[in-house]
DNA sequence: CAGAATCCTCAGAGATACTG
DNA sequence: CAGTATCTCTGAGGATTCTG
C-alpha cells in the first residue's frame, strides 16, 4: 500500500499522515491503521520485554522464560508467535534428541528494537517526573480521605 | 528512584537494564516497571492518536472527538485524563457561557511525541513488509483449507 | 459543549495439566 | 525440552443515556 510517501520523513510523519481538510484535520481509517497494527505488535504486556531479551543473542524458549520472570508458558509461546509471524524473530529448530529451539530477533526485529529501546530510555528519563505530577494529580483530585 | 545510570545512554538502555548475574540475563521486576509504565501510557488503543493530533496544536474535546474517529466519548475522557495525569497534556478550561476546553500537550508531551513519532514512521516503513510476512506466515501455517 | 454514569461484552492473560 | 490444551477471570473498551 502507500508507505513511501510517510516513511522518509520522520517529525513530519503524523503531520502528513493527517491531511483531511474540514473543520479539523482528521485521522483516515486506513492510516491508524499503521499505528494500531504496530502497538498491536509491541504495544502488549511482554512484546517489549522478549525482544529486549533477544537483543543480545539467540536464545532457547527456556531460557527466555527463565529471562522474563512472571511470564506464562501461554503467553510466551503466544507473544514469540506473534513476533515470528510479524517477522521480528527467527524461530529455528534443531532437530536433536533432546528439542532445542532457538529464538534470535531478525533484521526487522533489530530495526525495531532501536526505536524500542528510545521509548524505553525516554521512559526511564521521565520515570521520576511522571510519577511526583501523577502524585499531585491524585492529590488535587482527592483534596483529603 | 535509579533514573540517572540508565536515562544517558540509548542503545545500551536495556543492556544496560537486564545485569542480573546467573544462568541467564533476568529483568529485574523494578526496570521492567519502566517500560511497563510507559506502555500503560501509550501503549493503549488511543493515546498515541491523541497526542499525534495534539502535535500541531491545542485543539477542543468535541474536536479531538472529530479528529479521532471510531473513539467513544468515554475512551476520549479517560485516555485524556491518563494523560494529563501522567503531564503529557495540559487541560484548559475557560468560564464562558459555552463551555470551552482545550487539550494541548506539555513539554514532557512533546519530549515523547519525537520519539512516538519514530516509532510510527517505523510503523509506516516497514508496514507492508509485516503484512506479506504475516500473509507468508499464514500460508505456510495453514497449507489449503 | 464537555463530560459523567451505567451496562455489557469479549479478547487478553494467568493457572494448571498434559504431550511429542 | 518445548511446547499444547482448557478453564477461568479480569478489565479495556463500546454503546447508550444523563447532566452542569
Amino acid at each position: 500500500m502507500s508507505s513511501g510517501k510517510i516513511g522518509a520523513a520522520r517529525a513530519d510523519v503524523l503531520r502528513d499522515v493527517r491531511r483531511k481538510p474540514g473543520p479539523c484535520a482528521q485521522w483516515d481509517s486506513e492510516e491508524t491503521n499503521f499505528i494500531r497494527e504496530i502497538l498491536d505488535l509491541v504495544g502488549d504486556k511482554w512484546s517489549v520485554l522478549i525482544i529486549g531479551t533477544l537483543a543480545e543473542g539467540p536464545l532457547r524458549y527456556s531460557d527466555l522464560a527463565d529471562a522474563i520472570p512472571g511470564i506464562s508458558q501461554r503467553m510466551l509461546t503466544l507473544t514469540l508467535k506473534h513476533l515470528q509471524r510479524a517477522g521480528l524473530v527467527n524461530r529455528t529448530a534443531y532437530a536433536e534428541v533432546p528439542p532445542r529451539v532457538e529464538y534470535s530477533l531478525t533484521d526487522l526485529g533489530t530495526s525495531l528494537l532501536s526505536t524500542v529501546l528510545d521509548l524505553a530510555a525516554w521512559s526511564a528519563n521521565h520515570h521520576d517526573e511522571i510519577r511526583d505530577r501523577q502524585r499531585a494529580f491524585d492529590a488535587e483530585a482527592t483534596p483529603r480521605k
